[in-house]
DNA sequence: CGTCCAGGTCTAC
DNA sequence: GGTAGACCTGGACGC
């Protein structure tokens, strides 16, 4: 079965199936759309406060729906294997996962945590990646680790799924960032080696700090990172009347 | 062929 | 709390 989403520009999501669903599975499809489309956050609150911003009032129109996977674990796993390496790398590594392991869809922990050293090591050909992969699928699949716990709807502060994520094996701040934006906390700016020379590019800064960044962007208070992740990737939208 | 580094993180000071 | 060094991989680059 193969799903499709298409934008048939009449301002609605169009989602379709090769196959025939059951309610059951229609109503999980629904799930898994309104996540990865962000369907069910609002940006009111953002839009307002950057209407009438000269850098950020382009995006005030529905810009900054970062397309998020259906699992926050899936998230976690896709932002582990960008890191420290090109981004050829990261595609070779979530490849290899999604057709070797998940027979064509992004496979279930329990699945990852079964698969063999070898696997990581010489198909994903994910290097030291590989055991932190592993180590956090088993845990999902143990049912010790639930990072789908960690979306915003279920209350946690920001500050403590930041300490929930930076706890995992391979995750530090920049993939804590990024994780947080996809599950829709949007205060932390994603710091990386792509966003740096980006920003000096944008600001015409000669060089800057982490710390002068995000000081720069404190202003737009829960919504920093978003604010900043739309000002890099603004030539990535192509209405930015 | 050696070095560097790409959407960093971990460990040991 | 801040900072060197090591770390898988593979592609780009200089020699």
């Amino acid at each position: 079965m193969r799903v499709v989403a298409a934008l048939p520009a009449n301002g609605e999501l169009l989602v379709q199936s090769t196959a025939r669903l059951s309610a059951s599975a229609k109503v999980e499809l629904n799930t898994i759309v309104r996540r990865m489309f962000r369907l069910d956050e609002d940006f009111a609150p953002f839009y307002a406060a950057i209407e009438n911003d000269p850098d950020l009032s382009w995006a005030a129109k529905g810009a900054g729906r970062m397309l998020a996977s259906p699992t926050a674990f899936e998230d976690v796993v896709k932002t582990i294997c960008t890191t420290n390496c090109a981004w050829s790398g990261t595609v070779r590594m979530v490849t290899a996962l999604v057709e070797q392991l998940g027979e064509g869809a992004f496979p279930e922990p329990g699945v990852m945590a079964r698969a063999p050293a070898r696997f990581y090591r010489d198909a994903a050909r994910a290097g030291y990646r590989g055991a932190y992969l592993r180590t956090i699928a088993a845990h999902v699949a143990a049912g010790s680790l639930n990072l789908e716990l960690l979306r915003p709807e279920f209350g946690l502060p920001d500050a403590e799924a930041e300490k929930k994520l930076m706890e995992l094996p391979g995750v530090g701040p920049y993939a804590c960032a990024h994780v947080m934006m996809l599950l829709g906390r949007y205060h932390r700016l994603i710091l990386d080696s792509s966003t740096r020379p980006a920003y000096l590019r944008l600001s015409g800064k000669r060089r800057a700090s982490d710390r002068s960044i995000t000081r720069a962007f404190r202003g737009y208070g829960a919504f920093a990172g978003l604010a900043f992740w739309l000002m890099l990737t603004r030539s990535w939208v192509a209405d930015q009347s």
